[in-house]
Order: C-alpha cells, then structure tokens, then sequence
DNA sequence: TGAGGGCATTGATTTGCATCAATGCCGGGG
DNA sequence: CCCCGGCATTGATGCAAATCAATGCCCTCA
C-alpha cells in the first residue's frame, strides 16, 4: 500500500524521512532527522532496545488508532500522514482537539484510559509502543522522562491557546490563526511552502475551530475574494501573510 | 493577614489543612491531608531537602503571581485560596484557561516561559519553590517525575475537556458543567456540600466560559427561576443535579 | 454514460448570544 | 448619612454565526 504523503509538496527531494519511533535523532539506522522528537540523544544500546518495543504499523485513512476512554494499551509516534484526536458529546456534536502530524506522539498523557479518540484522516504510519513496555524503558531514564514531561508541558501550552482562539476568536480569526498554524507546522517538518496543505475536510476544520462547515466554507471564499489567500485542491496558498497574522496573532 | 478560605463553608471542623508545599501526604510535619497531591510517598530527608528549596508566601486578592510570557522563575502550590489562569489578546478580550485551587500547581509545564498570567482572585496563600532547585531536586527522583507527569496529563485531559466545552456546548451547558464540576473539585479538597463557593466574579466566569457576563447572569437566573440552583452570596446551591448533569455531562 | 453519494459552495433565514443601556444593590469613605 | 464606584441583574436591540435549503462538482461504480 502507498502511503500518503503530507511532505510530498515542494519538498519531494527532502522529504525522506522516515524515523521509526521518533525517538532519536542521531545513532539510529532508521533515522533522519526529526528535530522536534522527543530525545535528541539515545545511546545505541538504548535503541536496540527501543527498537525492540516499537513496532512499526500502516493504516489507511479513516482508521480508528483508539477511542476515547478506552484502556491506554499502546503510544504512538506518527511518521507519515495526519491523524485527528477529538471528543465527542452523546447527541453527536464533535470537537477536534488537535491534528497530528508527522513527529507528533500520541497517547503520552499516561493515564490508564485514553481521554480523546485518534483516526487517521489520511493513509496514515505510526510508530507502535506497548504501554507497560514504553513505561518500563523510560522509567529509568531520567532525561527521557524530562523530555516527555517538557512535550506534555508544550502540549498543555497549546491547548490554553485553542481555548483562548475558541472562546474568545471571531470566525476569521480562527481561520486565519488555523492556517498560520499549519503553516508552521509543515515547516518544521520540512515542507516550506506558502500553499498549505488541508488534507482534512471542512467538517473537520469546522470541528477543530468551534465553527460550521459553512462558515468555514464563507470565510476562506472571502479571505480568497479578498486576495490574502488562494483555494487550490487540498489546500490552500497563503497571499497575504500580513492580513492573516493581523486576524490571527496571539 | 487573615487568609479568605474556600474551604471554611460547612466543613470547619475537617478544614484545618495547611500543607506547605503540596509534596507529600505523609511523614511531613506541616502536612495533614492531600488526596491529589504530586507524591503520596516521600522519605523523610527528601522532605528536608524540599522544605529548604521551599518558601510559603500569603498575598492579597488580585497579586499577580506571574505573567505570561515571563521567564517562568518559579513553580507555585497553591494552598489557600483561588488563582485565575489567563491568556489575553491585544485588544483586551481575555480566555481564563482555569481556576487554581488549593492543592493545585502552577508552572509545572517547566518550560522557560510562563504560558499563561496568573493572578489571585482572592486572599492566597502559595508554597513558592525557585525553578532550578526545583528541577534539581526532581531531576533524579523517577517516582516523582512520573508522578509530575501523570499531573501533567491529566492538566491536558482537563483542557481538552475545556475544549469540547468552549467549542461544542450551549451557554446554559456551560455554566451547569461549570457549576459541577466546581463541586465536584470542592469536594475533594473536603468541602462536600450542595452549596458550591463562587469566589469569582461573573466577569470571570463569562471568561472562563467564553460568554458574556449578561449571559452568565441570565443563564443562573433561569437556572433558579427552574428551581435547578438556588442563588447565594458568593455561591451557588445545586438543587437538581439531574437537570444539571443532563446539561452538562461529558 | 449516467445514476448516486460525498463534499463544498452559496444563498435565505433564523437564532443564540453579544451589545447597548438602564436600574438596583451594597459596601466604603467623607 | 449620603454619595460614589464596582458589580450584578434585567430589558431592548443588533449581529455573527447557525440552520435550512439548493446547487454544483467530482468521484466511483454499475
């Protein structure tokens, strides 16, 4: 099965990567460069072992990687693709906390249940760690579990920054804020590029900013009307970067 | 000083808490009782250790105990009393992220910065620890990092929950899971009572919500009009919780 | 090739909450 | 005692975004 690929835009001869558990950035065989993982420093008897616990799995989109409070058996590193996490209430009505990209771990809160459900919006590869694996190898490992904690702490930062854009933002705001956002992400992860790409749907974004896909649908076609963006196929060309970071900066 | 205290309502006799700094729950002095405190087991010289990194500080409602964006110097328990989290943007509008209550941390995101301003919203009283004897003293205790970590995820949980709510709930939603879960936290710090403390302003609570304080104040008004809460100087009591829950379950 | 389903766009209309505005309550200070 | 300022409540009105509804554009598949 062919993977698909979020880096392949503009970015086709450096977007070779393909760290297996996106632990490492040096001394793994596996490993190119992943400058956001966890651990920029493992010994190689270390990933020998790491490599022991991980095991490397694909899935097509619209797979369900785990739900919402079910038992925390597995941590996942997404290598290729984007997977969307949300909550859900009982008549349906659905919140997207976050996008994962490529790097990003899933799963790390450790608790004992899952708090969101995790499904591939694209063909989507993870990085698979049995729990109680994952937790006895980093357990002794100080400076690992300092840089875990330091992820979660940046994860909590971005979440306070979603409650502020979606208690307190306009619908452009929130638009402009989410495709600046991509933007930047993208570009950490090697695709430098003023098109963004949206591989999810407007259902979707509408979901992740509190809005409809309607009003999604209106406020691209106006900022596009207004020339600060262009609507290409499965994403979208940033025009005017000024006009959208005065919408959008925090 | 006389220090305000939330925890004073219906539950004098078990209130006499006043854990220094929120490490412990056994084998310290200072310490009577602190269900969710980081860790329920420290050995003695440890304690010592952490009392001396340590430093209880009382200060009056509205101090500003840090602001977002300073370099993050200190890590703070609160026991006594309730902070507000917040972000703002340039033009004024402010998204509480959360209400600190005594037990809680603030800061243990450990990254450099402080992502977000906190300030007393009444009288507090805080156990102050300096950043890099903090980190120091926890950096080769795995059990306590661990449990930080666990604190961490489940600060995420508690955000992402905040999410659902900014993003997908009605006002009336809001401001009954509001309403519970403030109990529901009251309730673990000891205060079990059906007359839940409100120590903020409904200028808070709108900011917290992300509404307005006319709808706060409407939205309670027919919530007592409907005999599901009964309005108090400073607080609510919840007469129906089913009517309450059925808005403002998860 | 054309039926049918999924998704996005666009328009018309409604509505939940915000905004604007007035009044009331209370506590502190002269 | 009364004035004042801060906060909460309540009512009238406005508006941004939701809802309802129609259309179009791919796809896929028979």
């Amino acid at each position: 099965m062919r993977i698909a690929d979020p880096l392949q835009d503009s970015c086709a001869g450096a977007a070779t990567r393909d760290c297996r558990h996106g632990l490492a950035t040096n001394g793994c065989e596996d490993c190119k460069v992943r400058l956001f993982s966890v651990c920029a420093a493992l010994e190689a008897p270390e990933l020998e072992e790491l490599d022991r616990i991980s095991q490397a799995r694909e899935v097509p989109a619209r797979t369900t990687l785990f739900e919402q409070s079910a038992l925390a058996g597995s941590v996942f590193n997404v290598t290729e693709g984007v997977v969307r996490l949300y909550k859900s209430l009982p008549d349906g009505r659905r919140q997207i906390v976050g996008f994962a990209l490529p790097g990003d771990f899933l799963g790390l809160a450790l608790q004992d249940r899952y708090g969101v459900t995790a499904e591939a919006v694209t063909a989507v590869a993870v990085c698979r760690f049995a729990r109680p694996a994952f937790l006895a190898y980093v357990d002794d490992k100080p400076h690992l579990l300092r840089r875990l904690h330091e992820f979660a702490g940046h994860e909590l930062s971005l979440a306070q920054e979603q409650m502020l854009l979606l208690g307190r933002r306009t619908a452009e705001e929130k638009i402009a804020a989410f495709l600046l956002n991509m933007q930047a992400r993208y570009a950490r992860i090697g695709t430098v590029s003023v098109t963004v790409p949206l591989p999810m749907s407007r259902q979707d974004i509408a979901d992740y900013l509190g809005l409809t896909i309607e009003t999604v649908s209106r406020t691209l076609t106006r900022l596009a009307r207004e020339k600060a963006v262009l609507i290409v196929p499965d994403g979208v060309r940033l025009l005017d970067l000024e006009r959208l970071k005065l919408a959008g900066a925090s």
